[in-house]
DNA sequence: AACAATTATATTGCACACAATAAAATTGCA
DNA sequence: TGCAATTTTATTGTGTGCAATATAATTGTT
């Protein structure tokens, strides 16, 4: 990381005295509030999918890569096994996913939808959209609020 | 809310076939996962008040307002009590925190700082600094990035 | 005044997020 | 080849986030 220069007494957590410590001055809690207000609003567009949030994205990601392993769904997520074993274990409870031993190497587990996890992905074709239309924010708004998310995440990786 | 429009084309979050279902054209993941980088990115930081990101939030608001109730701290955080009461419990145990009954209405817990609750703030004002340090963005962005975020918080509420 | 409706906080149960640790498997090195 | 070092996933323990529910207190209505 960049040796970090004095801060400028514009910015935003800047520690004048200690307007740094104002919740309004935080542009971490303004990040952290709306993630929670995200989750919370994916919640009874994902009950028909029976799903979680989390559930959901990982479900996505193995729509898109079928077969990959806990590590490359970690990444994928910035997500640890902490969370993804226990969350893994339900959709197989679920019978959406497969856990199976990778042939080459045993520690490995490999992530399979069934057609069951398949199938699943039709219903859940609305809910980009529908989620889309609550957050009521014009796409460029959107596509940037996202850039700068991404800049964030890949910054305090 | 807003009757919601037909979504163009061009949105981020659209579902022209299943691109909406892609994990890299989800602009709630980008924020989830920037929450939680978020998160990571403090405890580091809060070892030595002996916090976690949401107690140094309450602590914050505390801080900022001595003597408020749990129903006006969870509307500023966003939170309930479900998740609060037991935060508070914990605060109370490490002797910053003390949780009042109100005279005028028996149901009401009002929130106070101990004298070591208030000391902890001149511990916590190197934390906006060094966070600034940490995200390494400019301040105009991190101003953006705040208002999308509040944007959305609002919205979804 | 009596009682229904509402409110404030607490509790219960479940899912998530992660640090620390464990166990087994694999890789790297002498 | 043998063993140390590393890796992969799972487990343990703690804190958070919220829906559903409970309990006591207060407000609103008749």
């Amino acid at each position: 990381m960049n040796p970090c220069k004095e801060p400028s007494k514009e910015a935003v957590n800047m520690a004048e005295d200690d307007e740094g410590l104002l919740l309004d001055n935080q542009v971490c809690f303004a990040l952290y509030s709306a993630a929670n207000a995200i989750v919370r609003a994916y919640r009874p567009l994902l009950i028909e999918l029976d799903l979680t949030y989390l559930q959901y994205l990982v479900m996505m990601v193995l729509w898109q890569s079928n077969g990959i392993n806990v590590k490359t769904l970690g990444e994928k997520l910035h997500l640890d096994s902490g969370t993804l074993t226990p969350l893994l274990k339900r959709l197989e409870g679920k019978k959406l996913v497969q856990r199976r031993v990778s042939q080459r190497d045993e520690r490995v587990k490999e992530l399979f939808l069934t057609e069951q996890g398949m199938a699943v992905k039709q219903k859940a074709l609305s809910i980009p959209d529908a989620m889309f239309c609550k957050m009521n924010l014009p796409a460029e708004e959107l596509m940037m609020l996202k850039g700068l998310c991404e800049k964030v995440t890949k910054t305090l990786a």
